[in-house]
DNA sequence: TCTTGAACCTCTAGTCACTAGAGATCGTAT
DNA sequence: ATACGATCTCTAGTGACTAGAGGTTCAAGA
């Protein structure tokens, strides 16, 4: 059994995200001392890593939760945990593809201006005013 | 001149976040008619078309507040709109860089699972509980 | 001119996933 | 016994909006 600070030193996540986590449902509410302070033990540690791990790989708490509920009852099928898998990785190739495009954006901006000038012809203001000078969408 | 609504349909920028802009100090307080609307002239129009492509290319309000800040002072070097953006550029990249390593991620997890089994024995799970299945840190 | 009804107004509160701070209590090492 | 770091709860703040209530104004048709 180890303090709430102790599974934050262990998990790396930060004591108040754990009693938010708490909060949240997506971590059972753990033993208590005499003292009301939270006691946690494996189980707690490996449902934390678990969040973690899913909030690293970009899982939003609503996800999570729909994992987890899935974990409790592994009769159930696979196939809905591999759903929120794909879905959560085509979202993450949206956010690639559009960022992609950004930077492109950006680095052209960037390149128009070699910061020797003044503000009255930056070509990045300019950029960000005329829209048209843009080669394409984003 | 033309209402908010007209203005919004202009930039595809809804009703309520124009407001929002004018509230945060990006948008000047346009003339109103005598019943109280705001009317808006061709500048109200450029200058949120500005601020409407910098936020599509990421930039926070608060870097958005500074672009502005630099425009109104044409005399200023252009060398800070340039860190600006080049700022904006390697915060892009540094995004662009993580989300592909989940992505590398994801697909690995996904691929684990057929969808035809049960939750028992679910990769989608087990990767997610431990992190040692993974290949490189995330 | 009158009447609709869509568009507008302000204000408050909610979103997501935390983060910060106040003020009080607890646990443990000396 | 005392000190002091860790913990407790609670409230409020973050960024960039979004939603809704409840009321007013504008413009077009009768």
């Amino acid at each position: 059994m180890f303090s709430i600070g102790e599974l934050s030193r262990r998990t790396n996540v930060k004591v108040p995200t754990i009693r938010y986590y708490e909060e949240s449902g997506l971590l059972d509410a753990p033993e208590r001392t005499e003292g009301n302070q939270r006691r946690y033990d494996a189980a707690g540690l490996e449902r934390l890593s678990f969040i973690k791990h899913a909030r690293d790989l970009g899982f939003s708490i609503e996800a999570i939760a729909a994992l987890i509920e899935l974990q409790g009852h592994p009769d159930r099928s696979c196939a809905e945990a591999n759903d929120i898998a794909t879905a959560q990785l085509s979202d993450v190739r949206a956010k690639i593809k559009r960022l992609r495009a950004l930077e492109k954006e950006l680095v052209r901006i960037s390149n128009g201006c070699d910061g020797g000038g003044v503000t009255e012809d930056c070509y990045v203001l300019a950029s960000l005013s005329d829209h048209g000078l843009c080669e394409r969408d984003h």
